[in-house]
DNA sequence: GTTGAGCGTT
């Protein structure tokens, strides 16, 4: 059925992707596939999912083998309502490599040694962008996941920054989008406010973290010997807990998912 | 049970 993205990308050469968002977050490569199939030869279909949850992101990539087909299926698929929601298809802006590409045509795969690497001196700042990558490793795990988890929250701080949505140009009607998506966020940043505001006092909080996700919330280990042994590890843990990154350990109540990452 | 102005994997 779904062989797509799990032998890894096949021989993208000449193939053309497609960026299909605004999908469902439980539409599949495989009902994807024979829609945009009907419009073209499809060499690939690949939807990204969350490597914690496994969901779909929302968005998926479509390969054709010939632009021509995928222009057409751009023209005929975008807008176009599967499974209940308005799809969005347009050429991928990015490669896989996060590489700028044209008309989502791929300029060169990784992969393609292309012969004489040696001649080629590519990614001069590789070395200079290397040690930052690095650096940044934390910072940039969190980000991602702040972006998942929060998303449209930090999207005011984008606005703060402005010049950035400004080249944001839907085709769809933006006044309709903007009615939807300003009364979400109306309402997200107006508690979000209040809550700022309460969270002034960062120290109140800290002394009273979220209850522990223990499964053995038993009143009876209260009242018990265990409480003072609790309160122990609990105090030990608060100045923990204060920073950004203590947060991310309780991320999930799974210890392989840590080990995973 | 959920989200949504977003660009990807062996």
């Amino acid at each position: 059925m779904s062989h797509f993205g799990r032998s890894g990308p096949p021989d993208i050469r000449d193939t053309f992707s497609l960026l299909v968002l605004n999908i469902t977050f439980r539409t599949s490569a495989d009902d994807l596939f024979p829609l945009f199939d009907k419009y073209g030869k499809v060499v690939d279909v690949f939807i990204p999912r969350d490597r914690r949850t496994g969901d779909s992101r929302g968005f998926a990539f479509v390969r054709y083998k010939y632009q021509d087909e995928a222009q057409k299926a751009v023209e005929k698929l975008d807008g176009r309502v599967v499974d209940g929601r308005e799809i969005m298809v347009q050429f991928a802006k990015y490669g896989p490599n996060a590489e700028r590409i044209d008309k989502g045509r791929i300029e060169e795969p990784v992969y393609k040694s292309k012969g004489r690497s040696r001649s080629r001196s590519p990614r001069p700042r590789y070395d200079d962008r290397d040690q930052d990558y690095r650096r940044s490793s934390e910072t940039r795990s969190r980000g991602r996941s702040e972006r998942e988890s929060y998303r449209g929250r930090h999207r005011e701080s984008s606005y703060r920054s402005r010049s950035r949505s400004r080249s944001r140009s839907r085709s769809a009607s933006p006044g309709y989008r903007r009615e939807r998506g300003r009364g979400k966020y109306d309402d997200g940043d107006r508690r979000r406010r209040s809550r700022s505001y309460e969270s002034a006092s960062p120290v109140r909080r800290s002394l009273t973290p979220r209850r522990s996700p223990s499964p053995n919330k038993s009143p009876l280990s209260r009242d018990g010997s265990p409480d003072v042994h609790h309160a122990k590890i609990e105090r030990s843990a608060t100045p923990k807990s204060v920073s950004p990154r203590g947060r991310r350990d309780s991320r999930s109540p799974s210890p392989r998912d840590g080990a995973d990452e």
